[in-house]
DNA sequence: CCTCTCGGTGAACAGTTGTTAGCCGAAAGG
DNA sequence: CCTTTCGGCTAACAACTGTTCACCGAGAGG
């Protein structure tokens, strides 16, 4: 509308007569002092909603859960104003659900290059171990999200959580179908036995995490525990029959 | 001091006199509408504080953390005033830790019954898990709140938990020693195990209460899954040969 | 009988929360 | 060049939070 715009116009200058009079150089607010280098609108927008997603995150780090997080602590944390968190999410729901789906990603990326490189020579259970602590130490804030709302959060996270966790498991039991490790088992008991596994992989994930920072010897133990827990489960699944249909 | 005491008493007629000319019966407030039929106070102090532990598992029913719950929501679904909060408890912490004794208490329990109970005949891993399940619906409560805080809640909490989790792991350790199954293992290894036990316990008690209300099939698919994984671990067990000591 | 104890109460506090309505100005686009 | 878009902003809202202080009155206890 043509008589809005002008109205817009006149207090716009309104407002940049007076800023030149008073000598004030147009205060920097909170998002100006990153982001100089990015150009595009788009990019920026993308920008601040990893900072949103990121701050969120890293709310959490000293042991708290996402459901306990207010939507301006957030942005806060985010070094934006709280109606900004409008622009990019409905909820904090829906912030969470963007999380686990970039958990999600994450997780699917161990798989892949586990994949790529291919079973390890000797001793893999261990060797396997290894490579998903470290995994998990360098996704920690992403790994600590899921485990933590996987049954603490609201009913549309845990649903999401759920989901993705049985993606992974249903994936790993592909490859090791693939792999052709476990030939004597079906389908439905690979499945069966990665969904134990797994639920055995995110409880060794928080024991880890919540390790204070450096304490080699119980992390050691945790380690082995874990090691051993996985060796039990392997070992009833190599030795595992399955039940023979009752009727054709 | 005389003074005081003087002075409060006559407020006290002042307001007794006050509603006797306005013929106000002293509307009953919160707590006096139940507790009638309760005459000491340490009884009636016990049962307040046992109104606010209930209200707060209560409020989680709907899928709710406890670490969401404010203070004052808890003393309001009570019956009671915020104020009066403190005179049990010093923090939601506080309450939260009641509670987790509380829970371990039935989970112990829940143990000895099982002892009591003896072995039974045939098919033990299903049988256990039957009995189990009934557990878990008889105490949803206290088992959602413990397996939804496990990872959700304040370290405090958390550490809490953890504990009584270990606990019940040992205890359940050495009644597998004490009944003679397994006979080969060293208790290290059973405590290892067991440990791998209640993890899944605890995941299976939280997918059978995550569960809508009524939806047998899926129940049944839980039910089934869970033992399955549950004789995997038993199945490895059996098999375990202990490693040989490095070096005497 | 009088006094004290103590679990309950009401009123008030400063602070924080989620959400709405509207303004601003650089980038996008004709 | 002028207009539109839109991601940021300010200001304000009612609602609610945890915590304090003093008060009350039934029960405990001499």
């Amino acid at each position: 509308m043509t008589y809005r715009s002008h109205k817009r116009t006149v207090k716009r200058l309104v407002k940049r007569v007076r800023r030149t009079l008073a000598q004030e150089p147009a205060a920097p607010t909170g998002a100006e002092l990153f982001e100089h280098t990015l150009v595009t609108r788009a990019e920026r927008k993308q920008r601040t909603r990893n900072h949103l997603l990121e701050s969120a995150l890293r709310l959490m780090e000293e042991g708290r859960s996402f459901t306990s997080l207010g939507l301006r602590e957030v942005t806060r944390a985010a070094g934006v104003v709280p109606t900004s968190f409008y622009r990019h999410f409905e909820d904090m729901d829906q912030l969470a659900l963007a999380l686990v789906e970039e958990t999600g990603v994450t997780l699917r990326r161990l798989l892949r290059e586990a994949r790529q490189a291919g079973v390890p020579p000797i001793n893999i259970i261990r060797h396997s171990v290894m490579i998903y602590k470290q995994f998990v130490e360098d996704h920690r804030l992403h790994i600590m999200f899921m485990a933590g709302e996987r049954w603490g959060g609201s009913p549309l996270i845990r649903r999401a959580i759920r989901y993705e966790v049985q993606h992974f498991a249903t994936e790993m039991a592909q490859d090791l179908r693939e792999l052709n490790l476990l030939p004597a088992l079906s389908m439905a008991t690979l499945q069966m036995i990665c969904g134990l596994v797994v639920n055995t992989m995110l409880n060794a994930a928080s024991d880890f995490l919540d390790l204070s920072p450096d304490q080699p010897r119980v992390e050691q133990e945790l380690v082995e525990n874990f090691v051993l827990q996985l060796r039990v489960i392997f070992l009833g699944a190599t030795q595992w029959k399955e039940p023979v249909a009752a009727k054709p």
